[in-house]
DNA sequence: GTGAAAATGGGAACGAGTATCATTGCTGTT
DNA sequence: AACAGCAATGATACTCGTTCCCATTTTCAC
């Protein structure tokens, strides 16, 4: 693994935000920094830091992935009117995947939970 | 909403199954009894049995939506393997979403957990 | 039956993500 | 510092699940 000015660039940015940006957001963010660096890249780079575990990618519901530069075990809610995430500390414990271990049959080796619901700012407008 | 041949056959599909399939197989299955239904009916369909909450969507990882006509609160756990699902009891109650609505301010209106592992004919085979 | 509205079939279009490949530029070695 | 080897990049073509479009068909309230 070669530490390019790529990485590093696509590394920073999606440490810098806690908004769970699309690759696209990300993209952009990157050619303010290296105005001909490729989306094909940027996609690369992440794929690669989601397999070292420096990054989590997330599925909102939409057909865009969003990614999370704060790995690490924790959760999600989405706001089903305008996108926003928050993170959300895990309510699954070690319990309870012992309990679905034994029901299914299933060795587990991870789990997802996603919120959904209002953010405070959409509760406001009607 | 208009009682039609194709809803009628997609929606027995659905229900005929406890695989979660992909719409491709719905479609192939429906091909079955009405040869010349298209693909777009059977997203259209899906679609709107989603809406009425005849049928939940899944997210498997893939690229492809998966859908369940058995919906209800029951959530699920997906072979990274062979990307086989088993449905899994709720393990999140009420306590616990109470106190994501607190920490948050999000307003919860639903979640949705995906267990991840390796199904019991994947745990055999090396 | 008749008419209005909704649904369908077929095919084109969309778009997030992936693949390809010639070129670039890290990095370890001399 | 030059070099060699090879991983990473940029540009662009491609994939394929899903959505859109619209002329035609089908449903259903009357
Ligand atoms: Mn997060
Ligand atoms: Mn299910
Ligand atoms: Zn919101
Ligand atoms: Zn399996």
């Amino acid at each position: 693994m070669r530490n390019t000015r790529q990485r590093q660039v696509v590394l920073d940015i999606v440490r810098s935000t806690n908004t769970h940006p699309t690759a696209d957001w990300v993209y952009e963010q990157a050619r303010k920094v290296i105005p001909n660096i490729s989306l094909g890249t940027v996609y690369r780079v992440l794929g690669r830091l989601q397999e070292e575990g420096l990054v989590m990618q997330l599925d909102d519901g939409s057909r865009k992935s969003r990614f999370d530069g704060h790995p690490g075990p924790h959760q999600h809610i989405i706001c089903e009117r305008c996108g926003r995430i928050a993170d959300v500390p895990d309510v699954v414990d070690q319990a309870a995947t012992e309990r679905v271990q034994q029901m299914t049959g299933y060795q587990v080796s991870a789990h997802r939970v996603e919120w959904f619901g209002l953010c405070p700012e959409c509760q406001q407008g009607g």
